[in-house]
DNA sequence: TATGAATGAGAGTTCATTCAT
DNA sequence: AATGAATGAACTCTCATTCAT
């Protein structure tokens, strides 16, 4: 009885931090963190002023449990997709497909990733670049090296690339345009990094 | 005489301006906008809290103006540099090279360009995008077209890829280190970014 | 059966009014009346935070019960003790020694009448000062009022010497050392009230 | 020149800070430290809610300074009034009187000296010990030290006797009417005072 | 009767901007 | 032109109290 009550309890308040926790992204993605106004974020999720409070010990907090949120949702959703195939070409192409049809779907959540990546704020910069840190493990370990292994990809150095891959993601993924959708599609940023780390160029073609 | 008198005034007003601008992007640099302290930037340039305001109508204007002057002088350095030579190849390579230098001499102005690109403020941001179109048309009609033209790069789109490689430019300028270096030498990014666009691999090397 | 029950319910209301004074007594006199934290008392004795409203209709009214609980048991306390013997001096001595007993027993209660006695809260104050108007009485009444009749007090003004005496009390107790404790024996502080009204120096002493 | 103005300005500062600290001193006085509203104060002072903070970094800092400048005068006061005789049971009797008057004349400031020293908060009761510790050594050197030298004051412990005599005089200064003055006449307090001190009762009044 | 989430008034503090000197 | 004191809007966070469960 207590029992179902307390269960019922801690979902209701999960539920609770999550509506204010996509409040909070809508307001930190418009606004930014220091013009971002706690109140307005604990109404807008439909609650009084102070409500918030009984959630999140702070803003700073705040912020930086709903960076740590994004990162997770943001990998598990590219990493589930990335897995399902094999061959590490289609997987590059996954990676960006995903990748842009996660900011297309979450818009705010993205805006909130780059802010914090390139804001002056250093805890913000380190937790976002922390939570990302498996997104860069995929791209270098089940990426990269497995068609370096397989002789698919030039033999080029692991960590630089894979950096060099995601800061163009995420530099894409900067620059959605007013309805948030990226200024390319994930195809021709897949074939513009593709060119870039193949082997060799398919010579069949002029030959054909 | 007063016409001296009035060069010498608007001689030195200038200097001040620039004693001020300067002061005003390490404080931007470090703080961001919002947090940015005006009585800061006035007194670390050596004036008292009021003077910056004989001088700048807000800090929001102060901001523009200093987001103007970035891009221009990086724009300057990088064309100045890339143009010397002819060869499109070299002219990826210069401006790489140019814009690292930059970059390195200039970590403040880096610093806010990249802020301000990525902050949630729409008119800085818009302001910085309008700053640096010029830096786009030196990519697409001086590098990319040419080298296009000359069958040196494959035909690709001129507009997205030239915003392609600006994207992988600014990303690498973002993640400076703490010495204010960027993690990637000019060269390997120019080597990647080479490697998507040019026409074919050089054969030549193995038949030599 | 009924009755035993509603007998039991009371005692176990009582017992947890006592709790949550004795919880109380601890946080107001650690952080005063304005910093007391209601959730802090209830919760350190053992309830949630809304708990203690159904004992107390408002926190003033709890700090106003704790203080008339103090100055009932205090008194009874030192009165207890006074009136167990018969001779002014004695009474005098014993009425600090007592005081100066419960004081260290009690240090939390007695920080709690101290700080009420002199904060700026009148209300408090006066309540305080009815509290404790049975001590001055006893002051008064069973003690200098005797002594004068026997002649071995000065024949002092009586309310105006009790007021002093109990000044005197108060003013030591309200400097506690760390562990609690008067930094003077309450035989000094007798001593030191006694010279002040007895009614002769002991010429025995020099002629025996 | 801009010497005078400088020197202008200064004593202009001088002149807000002193009125600031009147104000606070009332603000501290009937509301107490917690309640106490510093934008009232600034207000209350006849300024807008800021300007204090020109003044004074925090509302805590605002406090420590009208402490230490309340004890100052205060000391200064009943020194000039004790030092001007030279006979020890004058100058108890100096000490009371210029303490009594002070103490009228200064009644919110009496207060706040009041309320700190008994208040929860160590800080401001130790900021104010330490103020008045040049009055404890007035009363130990000054006034018992000379009269048990010369056989006036018996020979009592100097310490805890000083500390006795100031609890005295704190303790009825806490205790003062609504019109800010004292239950008893300085007199009565002297005469109490010295009937515990003295080394015999004259006995040349009865026999004269 | 016990619980603890929701509430919202209120407080201290910051700081861009103004303006008299 | 330079100064820096005055201003007051705005913001984060606290917490006594309420009330549905």
């Amino acid at each position: 009885m207590s029992r179902y009550k307390q269960v019922d309890r801690e979902n209701q308040m999960l539920k609770i931090r999550k509506r204010l926790l996509r409040a909070a992204a809508a307001e930190f993605a418009s606004q930014g963190y220091e013009r971002a106004n706690v109140d307005s974020i604990s109404m807008a999720a439909g609650y009084a002023k102070g409500t918030i409070y009984n959630y999140f010990a702070t803003k700073r907090a705040l912020l930086l449990e709903l960076i740590a949120e994004i990162a997770t949702r943001h990998f598990e959703f590219v990493a589930g997709q990335v897995l399902q195939v094999d061959d590490p070409v289609h997987r590059v192409e996954r990676f960006f497909e995903a990748g842009f049809n996660w900011m297309t779907e979450n818009p705010t959540r993205a805006k909130v990733m780059i802010t914090a990546l390139h804001g002056p704020d250093v805890e913000f910069k380190n937790h976002m670049a922390a939570g990302y840190q498996p997104m860069f493990e995929l791209m270098s370990s089940d990426i990269l090296s497995v068609g370096i292994r397989q002789g698919i990809f030039r033999p080029v150095e692991l960590t630089s690339t894979a950096r060099l891959l995601m800061t163009l993601y995420q530099g894409i993924a900067s620059q959605l345009d007013e309805q948030g959708k990226p200024w390319l599609t994930p195809v021709q940023v897949a074939e513009f990094a593709l060119s870039a780390i193949r082997a060799n160029p398919p010579p069949s073609e002029k030959e054909g």
